[in-house]
RNA sequence: GGCGCAUUGGUGUAGUUGGUUAACACGCUGCCCUCUCAAGGCAGAGAUCACGGGUUCGAGUCCCGUAUGCGCUACCA
């Protein structure tokens, strides 16, 4: 039985790389029948939040990864990591560290790594030459007895490599000597991520880790400890990163909120669009299909069709057009004007809901309305912002004018000044009032007036929806209906006046 | 510094055991449609498959090297 988790620090947002490891975990338990599990790896307290926890969990339940078995907290674990650590040391695998605590700088870790390694192999220091490392267990026992501090090591071997078949990525191996003892424990007893990774892991019955290609060469590390804790190893498959656009890291810090899975649920994504995108990124179906539902994904989805190098993920920032990846914006698009209507309604319900623009009548007499009305005006539309909007002379006559269309549509020729309220009084008598009848009133009167219809049209839109593009004009005048359509053809002089005053300048 | 991983048009990807004009999607350009803008239809631009060697009758596909990027190398996760 396949047992995959997802395991995020909670120190900030859900991060979309990681948004996508949960969705592959996900899959691939759900295509094998086995079980996800979701556990917080909050053992670094300072930067560990219960605020991040919480939307680490509600990203989680937006994408529709919903996970098995109860939330495990890695900080509750401390206890078995440190005995396990112990039992490590009682059975000579691992060792007391009496070397003083260094001091160590995060901002030049870094630096100081390769500084060390040079003076290393210039000064041909012996990488396992710790003095404490081959102390005797007496001593060890009497110097910890005395209360003196050490951190915990594991005695990794001189001689010999660690191996393993990456799924992803293939066999890989490694030198014992290219990896240090490493320390399990801190001088304050506190375990290290690789010490509770993996003893969670074990303690999960997790069987398949899957997870971002950084872990790719600290897995060696890990199978020493499964071997020296003499449990099994599972499966690995690492996945590709995704970088920002400059290749390099896709972080916080530096790109703000673009990475942050939460902005798309708040700027109007759909789950189901964001997580084809997501499948997308390292990821492809066997015949090439883009546009995959949950279930065509768990069906087509094999660890075996992930790919190895990175993904870019494309956006421009200070480009608000642009602000995230352009398949993503267009895969959303796609889902809104393409999926069975009365599956987006809820969707659109909240989004009207959240900007006070919904009525409850959309629910009961009006319900046939608003179905309608939304098929009308989706398929210009991007995210579900666009429905409050866009889409806001839809659904209350206190919406703003896009001061283009106005210049476009309106001001543009003064006779309309009189021809909007004209047309509005012939409108007014068409009975009964409905999309032809409305075209075949505006296109008369426009061959009365000598004006070409296109004229009265345009200037309807915006008079009517505050815009300058839109659905189809006459499919417009029957969605609002012949008294909210003459009224807003009788409203325009605000506009024509402004005109006015600009043509005394 | 060491080790590891990657490298196909701007981006995401396809390219079966090496075999002819390198495929698809997004984006871009033009045309059609048309009351606008999308959508849709049609057409098109854009890749010496990172570079250099080698193996072969023939290499994006195999081998070696170089470069670049990224990752790891911590008493961070």
């Amino acid at each position: 039985m396949v047992r995959v988790r997802f395991a995020p620090s909670p120190t900030g947002y859900l991060h979309i790389g990681a948004a996508r490891s949960a969705l592959f975990n996900w899959l691939y338990a759900q295509k094998t029948g086995g079980k996800f599990l979701l556990r917080i790896e909050d053992t670094d307290l300072q930067r560990s939040t219960e605020e991040s926890t919480r939307s680490i969990i509600e990203g989680l339940e937006w994408l529709g990864l919903s996970f098995d078995e109860e939330l495990v907290f890695q900080s509750a674990n401390a206890d078995k990591h440190r005995a396990a650590a112990n039992k490590l040391v009682a059975e000579g695998k691992a060792y007391r560290d009496f070397t003083p605590k260094a001091e160590r700088d995060d901002a030049t870790v870094k630096q100081g790594i390769a500084d060390r390694a040079r003076a290393h192999s210039a000064e041909g220091v012996d990488p396992r030459g710790n003095p404490f490392r081959d102390l005797s267990k007496e001593e060890s026992d009497q110097r910890a007895a005395a209360g003196e501090s050490f951190a915990v090591r594991l005695k990794v071997a001189a001689e010999g490599k660690t191996q393993f078949d990456d799924i992803v990525y293939g066999p890989q191996e490694r030198a014992h000597s290219e990896i240090e003892d490493l320390v399990l424990l801190r001088s304050d007893g506190h375990p290290l991520y690789n010490l509770s990774v993996v003893i969670d892991d074990i303690e999960m019955g997790i069987t398949h880790v899957i997870r971002g290609q950084d872990h790719l060469t600290n897995t060696h590390k890990q199978i020493l400890l499964y071997q020296a804790l003499a449990a099994p190893v599972p499966h690995f498959a690492h996945l590709p990163l995704i970088l920002a656009p400059n290749k390099g890291k896709l972080s916080k810090r530096k790109h703000g909120e673009v990475v942050s899975l939460t902005t798309y649920r708040d700027r109007g994504f759909l789950p189901e669009a964001f997580r084809n995108f997501l499948a997308l990124l390292g990821w492809s179906a066997p015949e090439g299909r883009e546009m995959l539902s949950m279930d065509e994904l768990v069906q087509q989805f094999s660890l075996e069709q992930i790919h190895r190098s990175p993904a870019v993920f494309n956006f421009q920032e200070n480009d608000p057009r642009h602000w995230t990846d352009e398949k993503a914006l267009w895969m959303n698009a796609e889902y809104i004007r393409t999926m069975p209507v009365e599956k987006l309604l809820p969707m659109v319900k909240a989004e009207l809901r959240a900007n006070k623009l919904w009525r409850e009548e959309y629910d009961d007499d009006d319900r046939e309305w608003f179905a309608k009305t939304v098929e009308l005006i989706r398929h210009r539309f991007f995210t579900l912002k666009d429905f409050s909007g866009q889409g806001r002379a839809y659904f209350s006559d206190d919406f703003d004018f896009d001061e283009a269309a106005v210049n476009k549509n309106l001001r543009k020729d003064p006779a309309l000044k009189q021809l909007l309220p004209a047309l509005a009084n012939h409108l007014e008598e068409t009975e009964p009032f409905n999309a032809e009848t409305a075209e075949a009133t505006l296109r008369r009167f426009a061959e009365e007036a000598g004006v070409k219809s296109g004229l009265l049209i345009n200037g309807s839109r915006t008079m009517l929806t505050g815009q300058a593009v839109g659905p189809s004009m006459f499919e417009v005048f029957d969605i609002l209906g012949q008294k909210r359509s003459v009224e807003r053809l009788r409203s325009g002089v605000p506009w024509f006046d402004a005109m006015n005053a600009l043509g005394d300048v």
